[in-house]
DNA sequence: TTAATATGTCTATTGATATAGACAACTATA
DNA sequence: TATAGTTGTCTATATCAATAGACATATTAA
C-alpha cells in the first residue's frame, strides 16, 4: 500500500498536486502514525520517482493547507489528521452524526432566498413545478472546521421561517421542531463524487483538484411527506460515510 | 449557470484538464440533451474565461476519451453518456443492481491469491490477524465499460476455490450458490471518494486527476457470519450510488 | 451561391512545471 | 563535538501550459 509511482506525467495535473494528494490521503489513513512525521523529501522523491524539488513543492501546498509543517533539521511533522465518520441511517442528522467525533459543531447560514421550485425540487418535494419554496445554503463546521456545505429546499408554505430558525439553532432539527414537526426521517440518499467548483472551494477551504462527496438527501415527515430536499457537499478526505443495512 | 463554471490558476492542475472535467461532468449530468452537441469553442472559452486553444485542449481530451466527436464545420458531438445508479440495500449486488440500465454486464477475474488477512481484513471477517483469506481482484463491466474494480476477501476454508467459481459465473452471488451459500445480505457499506491510483486508472480506462467513489462492503450470511470484504472502486463519472431507507 | 458559423492548423511569446546539482543551515545522537 | 541526516536556498536548463492572432476548411442556412 505504501506504494511505489502512483504519479502520471502530461496529464495536465502538475506532479507536485499528485503528489500532494496522495500524501494528504496516506496521512488521512494513518499511514505515518508511528512517525507522526513524514517521510523525509528524498524517499518520498525516490517513492515517486521525481525530483526531490517536486516533492518540495507538493509539501509547500501542503504546508499552505496547514496538514503538515516542516522543520529543518528534523523533518516535516504532521499537524491536523481528519476524517470524519458520517453515519446514513433513516435518522440521519448532521450533528448527531458527528456525535463525540468533534467537541464542537456548528452551522453558518450563508443565504436564505424563497423561489420556485425547479423541475428537480419539486419532484423530490412533490410540488407543483414553480411552486413556492425556501433555499438555504449552509455551512456546518466541526471543531471550528468547515466539514460540508449544503443547499437545502423547503416547501415555502409549510415552513416560513426556516432561515431565521436556523441561524438561531443553527440546527435543521431545531428549526423543524420550532416550526412544530417533531420528527422527520430520511427517506433517500443519493451519494455521488465530483470536483469542486470555486464558491465550495472557498468555503470549506480547499484547494483545486480537491474531491467531495456529494449527498443528495430527501427528508419526510412520518406520514411520509417530503419536508426537505438537500445536495450537501462533503470535503472528501475529511469524510467517510457510513451505511449500516 | 454559464457565468459561474469558472477555472482556477496556478494550482497545479492545468486550466485544459479543469475544464475537461467540468464538460464531461456536464454532460452526465444532462447539461447538453436538447442539442446532443457541446457549446461551440469561443462560447466555451468565453465561458471559461481562457483562450479557445485551451478549450481545444479540453475537447482533445475528451475526443480521446471517446466522449466527443469533433466534427469540423458542425460543432462537438457528445458520442457517450454514461452515469448508471447503482442501489446500495440490505440485498445490494452488482448485476442485479445495475438491472436493465445496460444490456450487458461482466465481471473479468483480474487476480486470485490466497493470503494472511491483514488486521483490516481480520477485523471485518472476525478472524484472527494472519488467517488465512483468499483475495480476489474483479473488473466489472456493462456494456463493455468498465465500471467497477473490486478486491474482495473472502474466508479461504470455507470459501475455497471461489476464484474458479467466479471466473465460471462471472458473478459473486452465483459463485457463493455454487459452494453451497445460497443468499448473503449486506451488513455495513462505507463510501469514500478518493483520486484513482495507476493500476485504477489504466483498468477503469480514466484520465489522471479522476475520481473515484470508493465502497468498502462487508456481507454477511443469513446467521450473521461474515462472508465477504470488499472495497469496490468506481469511477464517479459513470455512477451514483443510491441509499433507500 | 453566399454568408455565417464551426472546427483545424500554423507561428510566436510568456509563464508555470520539472529536473539537476551544489551547498547552507539546522537537529539529533553517537 | 563530530557526523549523519534533514530541510532551505540558489542557479541553470528544458519542457509543458496558456495566450494571441491569422487564416484555412468544412457545414449549414439564408
Amino acid at each position: 500500500m505504501a506504494g511505489l509511482n502512483q504519479v502520471q506525467r502530461q496529464t495536465g495535473v502538475a506532479l507536485w498536486r499528485q503528489i500532494a494528494d496522495r500524501i494528504r490521503e496516506a496521512i488521512g489513513n494513518g499511514a505515518y502514525d508511528e512517525t507522526g512525521m513524514v517521510p523525509p523529501e528524498t524517499v518520498l522523491a525516490l517513492q515517486f520517482g521525481v525530483n526531490r524539488h517536486t516533492v518540495r513543492s507538493a509539501l509547500a501546498a501542503l504546508a499552505q493547507e496547514g496538514i503538515v509543517r516542516a522543520v529543518q533539521g528534523r523533518g516535516t511533522l504532521i499537524e491536523r489528521k481528519e476524517r470524519l465518520n458520517f453515519p446514513i441511517t433513516r435518522r440521519t442528522r448532521f450533528t448527531a452524526g458527528i456525535g463525540d467525533q468533534a467537541r464542537e459543531t456548528r452551522g453558518l447560514l450563508l443565504d436564505e432566498v424563497t423561489e420556485e421550485a425547479s423541475a428537480e425540487v419539486a419532484r423530490w418535494l412533490r410540488l407543483k413545478p414553480g411552486a413556492k419554496v425556501i433555499r438555504l445554503e449552509t455551512l456546518r463546521e466541526a471543531d471550528k472546521r468547515p466539514v460540508s456545505k449544503a443547499t437545502s429546499w423547503f416547501p415555502a408554505e409549510r415552513f416560513a421561517g426556516i432561515g431565521e430558525a436556523y441561524r438561531k439553532h443553527q440546527s435543521i432539527t431545531k428549526a423543524f421542531v420550532e416550526l412544530g414537526l417533531a420528527d422527520y426521517v430520511r427517506a433517500t440518499t443519493e451519494v455521488t463524487a465530483a470536483h469542486a467548483d470555486t464558491a465550495d472551494l472557498a468555503d470549506l477551504e480547499l484547494t483545486p483538484g480537491a474531491i467531495l462527496l456529494v449527498a443528495k438527501a430527501m427528508n419526510t415527515d412520518l406520514d411520509g411527506m417530503p419536508v426537505q430536499y438537500s445536495i450537501s457537499r462533503f470535503a472528501a478526505d475529511r469524510v467517510q460515510f457510513t451505511i449500516e443495512n
